[in-house]
DNA sequence: CTCGGGTTGGG
DNA sequence: CCAACCCGA
């Protein structure tokens, strides 16, 4: 009696069942596909790890390995170098084709590189395909057939482009024989370990809680309503206005094919003007993500620094002890300190709020955007290398074109925003007596900073912003 | 080649 | 009403 053959499905960003293209072209050779997660080392040890990412990340894992479980199948799990042992395995278990989706980042792109060299040497399939964006790279050119670098006019195309249909997830699967689980053991594959054991530790709570079942939850629940008044809820940090599915898209919890069905759906069941702007609104915001993944696939160059060339040498003052005011939340300023101790509590920020506090890191702290970029990376259970190097790049200014300099006035911004001061005092309880006007000016009394324990502001935001607009004429124009 | 236009802003 | 220069058609 033999087996039907066997292949591999490698997951990575796709920790999914569910509209998972790789997964089902492999199940469509055959029933036995196995799949495997690889522990990396070289990503768990970066210095840009943060534990609630992990956790988010090992709690979704346990519920696809349930799944797998669940379909008859194994998901194999493996510690250390995937240029190593996934082509191990591969051979051990004389596998006749290894399956992965693409990916847009510098580290993936050099190890899947190395990955297929070590498999085609040992004359073993590799079928790879893209799957965590709608278009991928080579798909959405400008008429020059050129990447697009400016934001618009790649809308313009994604959008018109036909939207692939979610993938249909496998029925039932076929598993490992005793024997093979054996041989894989020596291999090295290994129980799923906890956040704990990898030496990550979180005690807070999550945003969205990990796993497939919990994305799909909150994606129903978004687009059946609050998705309707998104265009304008998204701008208020204290209300529940946005999806929350940035993790689930970080790990691929959820396929994008699904999300745009849903998406799309909405648009279908909405039954005024204004809901359907909503629906577009978010839309653009996922065309958002693929614009930057797509950038970050065409010029690597963008991850190391900023993509216009005169800021690498930009005068960045750098100083650490505003640095460190800023990461704890202790500027003196509310809303930027709100949204800092929310990142640190939560591991997650109000978009908003991200862009306020990027302005004021760059701008009024005159702190390169890197120091923000790797601390929010740190810290973020969303971190995603495109997305957040994206949004640094896009608010200091040194993104792919030339924009007038943005320098968002904290006040304002407040003001506009969390008019109530409704977020600033549930991130800052110290401050819950004081004077709503006074909350969104910063202009608190010094007699009540004293008594609530909050710091004076460590810079005066109008002495700044012209600072940093002198510096700048002086660099670039000069 | 010209020319419209540019995420969510500030004063 | 100033952003401020270049992308993209």
């Amino acid at each position: 009696m033999t087996s039907p053959p066997l292949r591999l499905f490698w997951h990575r960003r796709d920790l999914r069942i569910n509209d998972n293209t790789g997964l089902s072209q492999a199940c469509s050779h055959t029933p036995r596909v196995v799949g495997v997660f690889c522990l990396d080392p070289a990503i768990l040890s970066r210095d840009d790890m943060a534990p609630v990412r992990i956790h988010y990340m090992i709690g979704s894992l346990q519920e696809l390995q349930r799944s797998y479980e669940h379909l008859g199948g194994t998901l194999l799990i493996v510690q250390g170098s995937p240029i190593q042992l996934i082509p191990a395995l591969a051979q051990a278990l004389n596998v006749e084709a290894v399956h992965w989706h693409h990916d847009v980042e510098v580290y993936a792109k050099e190890r899947d590189r190395q990955v297929v060299n070590h498999l085609q040497a040992r004359g073993i399939k590799v079928e790879t395909c893209w799957d965590q964006l709608m278009h991928s790279p080579d798909q959405v050119y400008t008429q020059q057939d050129t990447p697009y670098t400016v934001y618009s006019p790649f809308w313009r195309k994604w959008v018109s482009l036909d939207k692939p249909a979610p993938v249909s997830a496998p029925t039932h699967l076929l598993g490992l024989t005793a024997d093979e689980l054996e041989q894989v053991k020596q291999l090295g594959a290994i129980a799923l370990p906890t956040a704990k054991d990898l030496g990550f530790h979180w005690d807070g709570p999550f945003v969205l809680e990990p796993g497939e079942r919990a994305a799909k939850n909150q994606l129903d629940g978004f687009t059946a309503q609050a998705i309707y008044d998104y265009g304008e809820a998204r701008n208020y940090p204290g209300q529940p206005g946005t999806a929350l599915l940035s993790p689930a898209l970080k790990f691929g919890v959820v396929g994008i094919r699904q999300i745009w069905a849903a998406s799309e759906q909405a648009m279908a069941a909405c039954n005024s003007d204004e809901a359907r702007a909503s629906v577009q609104t978010w839309q653009k915001e996922l065309a958002w993500r693929e614009f930057y993944q797509h950038v970050m696939y065409w010029f690597p160059e963008l991850e190391a620094g900023p993509y216009r060339s005169g800021f690498a040498t930009f005068p960045w003052e750098n100083r650490l002890d505003y640095f460190e005011a800023w990461c704890q939340g202790q500027t003196g300023y509310p809303i930027v300190d709100a949204a800092m101790r929310q990142l640190n509590e939560t591991g997650w920020m109000h978009n908003r709020c991200r862009m306020i506090v990027a302005s004021f890191l760059t701008k009024d702290l005159v702190i390169q955007p890197q120091w923000g970029e790797k601390y929010f990376m740190q810290h973020l259970i969303d971190g995603d290398v495109s997305s957040n190097n994206g949004g640094w790049q896009w608010s200091a200014s040194s993104g792919m074109d030339p924009k007038p300099l943005r320098i968002f006035n904290p006040a304002s911004q407040a003001q506009k925003f969390d008019g109530e001061g409704e977020y600033i005092r549930q991130w800052l309880p110290e401050l819950r007596g004081i004077d709503t006007a006074d909350l969104l000016t910063g202009q608190i009394p010094p007699l009540d900073r004293q008594r609530c324990d909050y710091p004076a502001a460590i810079v005066d935001h109008r002495v700044q912003q012209q600072h940093f607009k002198a510096l700048y004429q002086r660099h670039f124009k000069g």
